[in-house]
DNA sequence: GCCAACGTTGGC
DNA sequence: GCCAACGTTGGC
C-alpha cells in the first residue's frame, strides 16, 4: 500500500492510537476492489513511501478490520476526499483499517527493487504503475523482508 | 518542476 | 460508445 509519507508515513501510523488508522482517501476503483474484495484481517502489507526522496518499501503493516467498510471521508463536505456522487445508502468507495506492524531500519528503495533479480516482475517497479494499492507475490514479500534484515 | 502514463469526464 | 481534454500520480 503507498502512501505518501509528507500525508501519511509509517511513522504516523506508528504513532496513531492503537497503532493502527483507516485507509481514507483511496479513490481509484481498482484499488477499493482489492481492498473490499481481496484483503483480509491479518493480511500482511508492505507499506510504501511514494513521492519523496527515496520512494521505497519502509515497514510492514497489517489488515486490521475484519472487512472492508464505507470510506467516511466521501461523505464529508470538508474532506478533500469528498465525493458529492455517495450516498450512506449506495456509498462508492470503502476501506479497510491498517495495523503498523514493523518499521525497517533501512528502506528497501524502489532502485533496490528494480535492480534485484528476485523481485523481478513487481508491479510497484513497472513503468506507469501508479495503482495505490497493489497484490504482491509470496515470493517477492519475503525477499523484501529479507532486505530489510527480518527473518 | 518536468512530464509521461494513466484514469476520469463529458460532449457528441 | 467514442475520444479529446483534463486532472492526477509519482519517478526523476
Amino acid at each position: 500500500m503507498k502512501s505518501e509519507p509528507e500525508t501519511f508515513s509509517i511513522e504516523d501510523l506508528k504513532n496513531r492510537p492503537g497503532q493502527r488508522e483507516c485507509w481514507d482517501g483511496v479513490r481509484n476503483y481498482q484499488a477499493r476492489n482489492f481492498m473490499r474484495d481481496e484483503m483480509q484481517k491479518g493480511d500482511r502489507v508492505l507499506f510504501y513511501h511514494s513521492n519523496c526522496k527515496v520512494p521505497g518499501v519502509v515497514g510492514l503493516a497489517s489488515i486490521a478490520s475484519a472487512e472492508a467498510y464505507p470510506d467516511p471521508s466521501q461523505f464529508n463536505k470538508k474532506s478533500p476526499y469528498y465525493d458529492p456522487k455517495a450516498t450512506k445508502e449506495n456509498p462508492r468507495w470503502m476501506l479497510v483499517d491498517v495495523a503498523f506492524e514493523e518499521q525497517f531500519r533501512q528502506v528497501v528503495s524502489l532502485q533496490q527493487i528494480k535492480e534485484d533479480p528476485k523481485l523481478e516482475g513487481m508491479l510497484v517497479a513497472k513503468r506507469g504503475m501508479r495503482l495505490s494499492i497493489q497484490p504482491v507475490e509470496s515470493r517477492h514479500y519475503k525477499h523484501i523482508c529479507k532486505l530489510a534484515g527480518l527473518g
